[in-house]
DNA sequence: CAATAAACGGACCGCGCGGTCAACTTGCTA
DNA sequence: TAGCAAGTTGACCGCGCGGTCCGTTTATTG
C-alpha cells in the first residue's frame, strides 16, 4: 500500500526516538509539552520534528494511533479466550493499565480529527462490541448495557484516580471493581436514560 | 472579618460581570480561553480583570470556590433529609447536574493551590464523608466503601459523557446509576484495593 | 569513491499570550 | 458641589510558542 521509499536508516530511528520522547514529555507536562523540549529530549534538532510530523498535532496523532493499535492488539487475543465474562473484564483491566503507565487521555481529542485515528478507532470499537456482547450472551454482564456503554465507561477508572497523586499506583483496580460490580446482572436497577447512538 | 472597606458600586458590578463572562468563556474554551477575550465578553478593558484578579490563577480560583460553595450548602441541606440512601444518591446528582450545566472540571487543579478553595473543597469533603457515613449506617451503600470513594468517583458520570457530544443532555444519569449500582451491597463483591488515605 | 538526494539543525519569524502602567474617568463624601 | 481616592482603560512589554528555511551533513547507491 505505501508506495513511499522505506525511511533512511538515520531518520528511521530518530522517529521512533522523537516518538517515544514526544510521549514522555507530554505524559510529564500534558497538552502544553513544547515541540522544542520534545526535540532536545530525543537529542535532535526542532526542524527534524517538522520533517518527520507536519504539525505538532500529527504528532500528536501517531502516538494516539500506536496506542489504539496496541490495545486493539490485546483486544483480539481475548476474543479467543474460554471465558467472556472475565475477557470483558481483562481487556477494561488492559485500558487501565495502559493509561496508568503513561496517563495521555488528554491528547486524545487532539488527534481526533486524523483520518487513521479515527478508523482505528473505529476497528478497536467493533472489538470491544464483540466483547461485549459475549458477555452478555454469557450471562456474565446485565442485559441493558451495550458496547458503546463499555467504551465509555472504559476510561473512567483512571480518571477517577488521577486526582489522588500519593496514591497506590493501583488504586484504579478499586474504581475499575466498583465499576464491573454495577455492570454485573445481579442486583441491577433500571437505567433512567437509554444508551448513546453512536458507533 | 474583611477589614476591607466595600467595593464601590462599578467595581462591584465589573466583579460579577467578569465572573460570569470568565466561566462562559472557560466552559466554551477550556483552560486556554484568554484574560483579553473574557474583558471583551464581559465588556470591561484588559486592565480591569487584572485590577480585581491579580493573575488570571486567582480568576479561575474565584469561579472554582463559587462552585464549590453552591455544591456544599446542597450537601448540607440533605443532611436533614429522611432517607439517607437517596440523600447520597441526590447529592452526586446535582453535582453532575453543575457540571453538565457548565463543565468547568478543568480549572479544578488550576486552582489546586490556592488557600481559600482548599478550605471551601475541605468542608465539602466533610460534607460528603457524613453523607456517606449516614447511607452506609442505614444499609444503602456497601460496607467496603469510603467517603473518599465517592468524592473520587462524584465526576466520573460526567467525564464518561464528555465524550460523546451529540448525546442527549441528561446522559449522565445512566451512568450515574450504573455506577451507583456498584455501591449497593447487593451483589458487591470484594475489592482487590484498600480505599486512599487522604481526607 | 563520487555523486546525489535525503535528512538534519538551529537561527529566525510572526503571533498571541499574561501581565504592567500612566493617563484618564467616575462614584463617594464632607 | 468640590476634591480625591478608587476604578478604568488600552497601548505596550517580554516571552515562548508553532512553524519555516536554507546551509550543512550523511546514508545510500552504481
Amino acid at each position: 500500500m505505501p508506495s513511499t521509499r522505506p525511511l533512511r536508516a538515520d531518520a528511521a530511528r530518530n522517529r521512533a526516538l522523537l516518538l517515544a520522547a514526544a510521549a514522555d514529555e507530554f505524559a510529564e507536562r500534558g497538552l502544553d509539552a513544547s515541540v522544542a523540549d520534545i526535540a532536545r529530549r530525543a537529542g535532535v534538532g526542532k526542524g527534524t520534528v517538522f520533517r518527520h510530523f507536519a504539525t505538532k498535532d500529527d504528532l500528536i496523532a501517531a502516538i494516539v494511533l500506536d496506542r489504539i493499535n496496541a490495545l486493539n492488539a490485546v483486544g483480539e487475543q481475548l476474543l479467543e479466550a474460554a471465558d467472556p465474562g472475565t475477557a470483558l473484564l481483562e481487556f477494561l483491566t488492559a485500558a487501565a493499565r495502559q493509561r496508568q503507565q503513561r496517563d495521555l487521555s488528554f491528547l486524545q481529542e487532539a488527534g481526533e480529527l486524523n483520518a487513521e485515528v479515527t478508523q482505528a478507532r473505529t476497528k478497536m470499537f467493533r472489538t470491544i462490541h464483540t466483547l461485549l456482547d459475549r458477555a452478555r450472551e454469557h450471562g456474565a454482564v446485565r442485559a441493558d448495557v451495550t458496547g458503546t456503554d463499555i467504551i465509555l465507561l472504559m476510561c473512567a477508572p483512571n480518571y477517577v484516580t488521577s486526582y489522588v497523586s500519593e496514591a497506590s499506583p493501583d488504586l484504579w483496580q478499586r474504581y475499575l471493581a466498583i465499576i464491573f460490580d454495577g455492570l454485573r446482572p445481579e442486583g441491577a436497577h433500571p437505567l433512567p436514560q437509554p444508551p448513546p447512538a453512536v458507533s
